[in-house]
DNA sequence: GTTGCTATTGCAATCGCTTTCATGGCGATG
DNA sequence: CATCGCCATGAAAGCGATTGCAATAGCAAC
């Protein structure tokens, strides 16, 4: 049985409240009994009790992450700047996800349970998700990761398409000005994949071409999927000047590895651009022309403004955009 | 503020002893009364404060989840899993990393702060970690993911050596019985490196070669690394028949990487194997020969059994061993 | 010698829930 | 009709912290 503040106090000969003094650095304490009380602490290794702690502060300590579900190298970098910045402010992190079946069914009952986290981080990638109006019954501390949660007030963290997928599109278009330019989004309801489109229409209409229906494509965001789709269709489309624009670069390689499957050249037969810059943009061959997003830093900025928002409930609302940078690769037949 | 059971009891004028029993499905309640506390409950949106239940039960029902660093897809579908089991088993996990710095500078205050997690899993991945020591200091369950830590008492998931590497190893100096075979590890204290490099040696002495020296080195795991290491001695590899044969499938894309950017052909120049199939391993032209290791199984299996013992305290401690399978592609040269 | 401060420290209430023990009602038994 | 035992429920004692308020002591000022 782990010592409590009890024993700590007999053990210094002073009560419980002047213990927990020492603890909370509050109404200062004797030089002398400060050292006593220290003394115990480490003499018994004594560690508060969270629960007993949090019953009185109401406060755990414990951030929670929602992510729509934990495929691939964009979560697990997500994951990754969030569990840094959050352990390096002091916190915890709960990660949880949330499945296709069990779409949000709730996430207040995932992560929400009465007290156990201190606010929330979630993204949520559908349009229609439950999770909108399971996070409306709430009013935990929320960032809204990517997305917008409308209705309830909470800070965003964005990536900004000005210098990612419109300037991705727009390289396409200036580059190859006569391209028929295919995309491949990911689930229709995916807001990256409506932000994408947006650009893509953005950019197309800007310059006076009107985008046609038969050239945008829903899939799923995974190779396999990219590759079946692409392999069916890839020779037609290398009939003309083609350049495929995928959602994430894991559809791009499907479209890469379907071309070549074909015997096409890539970018001399069809040009391929993707989406993220992830360590897949760098192995396929020829290298994808891609845009980067700063994933690791998504987290981190998301856990940094719930915190921020933690020490300060009654702080305005804000919005951060992170950059994102055109890369370019070999896959576009530009660089 | 939320409602508290003292709350619901008013409601469904009942004592507070009996809306907790409802809850705990104990005693039976009279089936009037309970429908009385449950609706009560349904109405308030009543759920019960996590640190009051825990501070009686002593018990959180969350799970810590330790892991080395948290890059690329390996961890990535080892969390992956695990989340996946710990909501199916109703838990929630707590996910931290141990960064180099901060060597596990304290596992237990991560993750271990009095009461906060009620059981953990850790990936040791460092021979001589302080981790080690840290966990010995703890009676927490514990759950071992592909390692051991002597002197403690612990359940353990690892994967066979026999099916995976070893079998890699035996495919490579069957089918290319004269090469030379280059092994890359990770750091030479961690444990999958210093097991994939004892398969190696186990397999090429069983057929009376002796491992060389400078056939062993140890990198970090990257492509990064792995494609400058190899570029400055893959043309001097090429002279005579050898396979690399790298702890994981990064580095091997790296070494792929380097022959390309050497002009070799790779297998018909040189051979490579890697390690884990993640998707890198598909995506390298020619494609990765390796080893399917089961991440998310290793995540998912590391939560149940932790669940076990946390339901089953005084069970002999057990040991589950996640099969691996070799994967033949094109990268050997022998499919 | 009182009185008034200030610096320390202790007492006790409180947070929301679980659980032991006591109580009251009631049918069954002798 | 008194006793027993069983059900269902309530009262109250913690669990281990934080914190407002009271108490004590030492000291300066009048």
């Amino acid at each position: 049985m782990a010592a409590s503040i009890e024993d700590v106090a007999k053990k210094a000969n002073v009560s419980i409240s002047t213990v927990s003094r020492v603890l909370n650095r509050r109404n200062v304490v004797n030089a002398d009994t400060r050292k006593r009380v220290e003394e115990a602490i480490q003499l018994l290794g004594y560690r508060p009790n969270v629960f007993a702690r949090g019953l009185m502060l109401r406060k755990s300590n414990i951030l929670g992450l929602v992510l729509p579900d934990l495929h691939g190298e964009f979560y697990s970098e997500v994951i990754r700047g969030a569990t840094l910045k959050t352990r390096e402010l002091g916190y915890h992190l709960l990660v949880s996800s949330v499945t296709a079946q069990d779409d949000g069914h709730d996430v207040l009952a995932t992560v929400g349970t009465q007290g156990l986290v201190d606010g929330i981080v979630v993204m949520v990638s559908e349009m229609d998700s439950q999770i909108r109006t399971s996070l409306k019954s709430s009013d935990m501390p929320l960032v809204v990761l990517d997305g917008d949660v409308p209705g309830v007030m909470h800070d965003t963290v964005t990536i900004d398409h000005h210098n990612g997928a419109e300037a991705l599109v727009r390289h396409v278009v200036e580059s190859r000005s006569t391209d028929r330019i295919v995309f491949i989004g990911g689930q229709e309801t995916n807001l990256d994949t409506r932000d994408r489109l947006a650009a893509y229409e953005k950019v197309l209409t800007s310059v006076g071409r009107t985008p046609r229906p038969e050239d945008i494509v829903f899939l799923d965001y995974n190779y396999e999927t990219a590759l079946d789709y692409a392999s069916t269709l890839v020779l037609d489309w290398a009939k003309e000047p083609t350049t495929v624009f995928a959602a994430n670069d894991e559809m791009a390689a499907g479209v890469v590895d379907a071309a070549i499957a074909a015997t096409l050249n890539v970018p001399q037969d069809i040009r391929v651009v993707g989406f993220d810059d992830t360590r897949i943009a760098q192995l396929t061959r020829p290298r994808l022309t891609t845009v980067r997003v700063p994933m690791a830093d998504m987290g981190a900025t998301a856990v940094d403004l719930l915190c921020k928002r933690l020490e300060e409930p009654e702080r305005p609302s804000t919005r951060v955009t992170l950059n994102t940078e055109l890369v370019v690769r070999e896959s576009c037949g530009s660089s």
